[in-house]
This record gives C-alpha cells, structure tokens and sequence, in this order.
RNA sequence: GGCGCCGUAGCCAAGGGGUAAGGCAGAGGUCUGCAAAACCUCCAUUUGGCGGUUCGAAUCCGCCCGGCGCCUCCA
C-alpha cells in the first residue's frame, strides 16, 4: 500500500520496519472536554487505518494517548474545584463512549501522560546529558532548538530565520531561543491545587504538551515507530518538536511515514462555539441521527481533502448507509437457485479487489466506495433479472466481498445494531402489519394506507412481496 | 508579513497530460391496488476566470478572482 508522508511530502510504498507487525502513534485527545465531530475524523480515519493495516495480514500496534496534564486540563480541573484525574476521567470515558458509538476497533493501548511521569523525567534527563536541553533561570527545562539541525523539516517553519523569532516578549526572557520549547515547568500554585505536580531532578513540577508524546511513543513502540498520526493543526510546532526531541534523545529516526488529517469544517466554516456550530457526537445523536451515518460521513471524503459537515451531508450518508443495510438483508434473504456460481462470484471478487486497490492509494475512499456501489448495483441487477434468487456460491461470493469492504468501512453491522426493537414492539408491529393485510385482502386501501402511513411515522417501511408483506425498521434522519 | 492548501453538475465527492468515477437529489420508465425497495434511461462538450506550453490540459506554467489552514499547547 501507499500513504502520504507529510515529512516528504511524497506517496510512497508503505512496508513496516518489522515485517508483518506495524508500530502506529497517533496523538489522542486532550481530555479536557468533550471531543467533538472534527477531533472524530481525525479518529475515524485512524480508525480507517488500523482495519486497514489489518485487512492487510499485519499486526498492528496502535497507540492513542490521553493527554491528560497540560494547561486546559488544569484550568478545567481547578474551575471545576476537582482534581486533575477526577476532572479528566470524565473526558476519558466519554471519550471511549463515542468510539464505541462510531464502531472504532479497540486500539492496542491508550496510554496516559500522567502515568509516564518518571520515564518523561529519565527522557529529559537524557536530553540535558546530550546537550539538547537546559534548565533555566525560571526552574524550566527547555529544548534546546538551534542544537537540532533537522528542526523545521517537517513543517517548512522554525527556521532561526523565521518571522515568529521576533515573538519575543516577557515570558520568554528565560529561553535562549524563542524557538525553545518547555519540557519541564515548575509547579505553579493552580497545578498544586489540583494535584498536577510531580517530583524531579528539578523541583516539583509537570511535564511540557510536546514531551508527553515522544515518550509515551518511544516507550510503547520503540525508538523508530512506522507511522505516526495527528490533525494537521498538530503539524507545528507539536510534531516538528517531537521530531527534535525524541531523535535528539535517541539518535534514530522517530516515524517513518507521517499522516495528517485535514480539518473538517461544519456549514462551510470553521468549527467554533461562538459559531454555534460546535457538535460532538452525543448530541448529533441525541437529534437522532444514526451513528453509522455519522461514522460514514466522516469517511466519506479523502482525509487530507477538507470536509464540509453539514445536516444535509449526514442525510445523504443515513441514506447511504441504508440502502447497504437493505442489500445486505437482500442478498442474504435471497431465495437459492440450483446450479453453481455464475459470472457474479467472480465479478465481486474482482470489485472487492478494486475496493482494495483503492485504499491502498492513500486511503481514497471515494475511488473505494465507487467499487463498492458498483457490486450492488450488479448484484441486485442479478437478483431482479432471477426473481430474487441466486446460487449459493454467488451469495457467499457477494457476502464475503461485501464483508471484506465492510471490515474497513465499519458500518453495516453498526447501522444494523441501531435498528434493534423490542419483542414486544414488534409483536405490536407484527400485529398490525396482519390487520393491513386483512383490509388489502377486501381491497379496503383506505384502511391499509393509513396502517401503513402510521408506521411509516415510527420509522417502520412495509414491504408487499410476492411473499407477503415485509416490515424493516429504518432510519431516516431526525 | 512568512509557509501551505483548495476552487469539478442543485448538493457531496474522485481523477490529476489522452478526451469528466461514484453517491444524494431531480425527470421519465419497469414493477405495485397505490406505494416502498430494486432496476433501466436521462441529468457537466465541461472542471473559478484569462492567457501560455502541448498533437492534446480539469490535469503543467503564469496572472487574476474567490475560499481556507498553520505561524497562539484547536484533531
């Protein structure tokens, strides 16, 4: 497969440092509120990457930390006179809540910045002794930038000649650099408040936003990762100055591939609260709306394109969303035709294999989902022109092709999984659906039609078959 | 000011020197008591504008217009 590196700006081939076994750092949420639908592409797509890279045979160590000590998370912490780890447990959990929701597989491992401390400290310690990093007049340990020559590879900034040099001002008198970043600071009377405070070679203190990653990263993954994931937001100064550290502190290259995710806009602007155009995914689903659209919405453009959200998008993509529910039910309620596999098993190997080829460039899930919806459309051309049966080995051709581009998509079973009812709701359905039948069986169309329209108003569509009436619980937007 | 990205049909969105994928919406049709679902047909001589390079450009170059991102611990 080939992925785009943002460090050479060039799509490459993708093979792993260790063959068959894939080492992935993406940078995870600040868990100081709740994330919201932009901070979800970012995930979807890492969650796009992970089935992926499996579907792919490799074993994939996947890393998405907490940043769970930095300034929001202590200023949250201390408005909300709760201790640090009080205060982001919430975050966290909810957090793991909404991937649940969007069908996310479980990451390898979701490891916490507060809980790297000493191997943040050993990290530093590292740095001073190599001459990369200096403690300061003000208690800080700072990065030195000039002693790294790559710095400003990656995001073409940084440069000791860059404008933001003269961004000097009060705060910064302690630096040698204005380039220079903190990896330590010195405890502050908020971070004793709420408990953020950690002891050091240098006095009680907390570690720098940058820092936190690179160790959690070369901790978990080794010094060398495969790739590494973040918003394109996190492009400078974060990434540029992981890069630095951790390649000063271990002498070998940090990722080999990096993979920034544009940021998505919703009605065409930027997200903002003072916008009003702020949403996180628990209250998109509080308006109704299926999260499998969500999910399919967010993976439906290219991620390093921009993506515009918006009611009208999600509408599109719930109905997306079910007509690929509706085919599956189709195919696997096919009635069996005798004889062996037609041109069709083959077709859907063929589609299911474009559907590959296409993630296999970058991740294009537009080409992708092109392959996909020309095997429905095959499919239940086939299906119209037999009556509605197929041989057995085409079903299982097209079962297994449509499984093997959902194992990447995610959204079948999850749509499925929200369309659930009760047994005695659909006892109460069932019962209705039977008296309808009654009424069309004395051609009483007025009696039928509004049974229907009623159930039409609970998100239930009949069916009338040659074997009857069918009854399908849908969405179809709030 | 510095660095960078984008502009494809009503909407969403691929392609990225060889003659515009796919989805949604819409129109007509098949099926149906009527629908629904599904299928068939139609739906950009044209890719923000103007020049240029080329046998050939949406794709390359220049300028212009419009939109956006980063340079502030926002994914």
């Amino acid at each position: 497969m080939n992925l785009h590196d943002s460090l050479t700006r060039e799509t490459r081939r993708f093979e792993p440092l260790r063959p068959g076994r894939v080492a992935v750092y993406g940078c995870g949420p600040t868990v100081y509120d709740f994330a919201h639908i932009g901070n979800f592409r970012t995930f979807a797509v890492y969650d796009l990457l992970h089935r992926h890279l499996r579907r792919h045979g490799h074993e994939v160590d996947f890393v998405v930390n907490f940043t769970d000590v930095d300034d929001k998370t202590i200023t949250g912490a201390a408005n909300a006179g709760l201790l640090l780890g009080e205060h982001t447990e919430t975050f966290v959990d909810a957090f793991l809540d909404d991937a649940e929701t969007l069908g996310f597989l479980p990451f390898s491992s979701h490891p916490r910045a507060t809980a790297y401390i000493p191997a943040m400290v050993a990290f530093i310690e590292r740095l001073v002794k190599r001459g990369s990093a200096y403690l300061a007049a003000d208690g800080s340990v700072y990065y030195a930038v000039p002693s790294f020559d790559a710095y400003g590879r990656l995001s073409g900034k940084g440069g000791d000649d860059d404008a933001g040099r003269a961004r000097i001002d009060a705060e910064d008198l302690d630096k040698r650099d204005p380039r220079d970043f903190a990896l330590w600071k010195p405890a502050q009377p908020v971070d004793r408040d709420v408990g953020a405070v950690w002891d050091s070679p240098w006095g009680l203190g907390r570690p720098g936003w940058h820092l936190e990653c690179s160790v959690m990263a070369t901790s978990l993954l080794g010094d060398t990762i495969d790739i590494h994931l973040g918003g394109e937001d996190l492009l400078f100064p974060h990434h540029e100055n992981e890069i630095a550290q951790s390649e000063a502190a271990t002498g070998q290259p940090f990722a080999r591939f990096w993979l920034h995710v544009k940021h998505l806009k919703v009605d065409a602007r930027k997200m903002s609260k003072s916008l009003g155009n702020f949403h996180t995914v628990r209250e998109l689903l509080d308006e109704g709306y299926d999260p499998a659209a969500i999910r399919w919405t967010l993976l439906s453009a290219h991620y390093r394109s921009e993506l515009n959200f918006t009611r009208d998008g999600l509408d599109d993509a719930t109905a997306s969303v079910q007509r690929l529910v509706d085919f599956r039910r189709r195919v696997r309620d096919a009635g069996e035709t005798p004889g062996g596999a037609t041109e069709l098993a083959p077709r859907a190997g063929e589609h299911l294999a474009a559907f590959g080829r296409a993630l296999d460039r970058d991740l294009n899930v537009p080409r992708a989902l092109a392959a996909l919806w020309t095997l429905v459309r095959e499919v239940n051309t086939a299906l119209d022109a037999a009556g509605g049966g197929m041989a057995r080995a085409d079903r299982e051709a097209v079962l297994d092709a449509l499984a093997g581009m959902d194992a990447v998509l995610g959204v079948i079973d999850l749509a499925e999984s929200s369309r659930k009812v009760a047994d005695t709701d659909e006892e109460r359905v069932q019962a209705l659906v039977d008296a309808r039948e009654q009424a069309r069986a004395t051609r009483d169309f007025a009696t039928a039609d509004r049974i229907r329209d009623e159930l039409a108003t609970e998100g239930i569509r009949l069916e009338d078959t040659a074997e009857g009436t069918r009854w399908t619980r849908i969405r179809t937007g709030p």
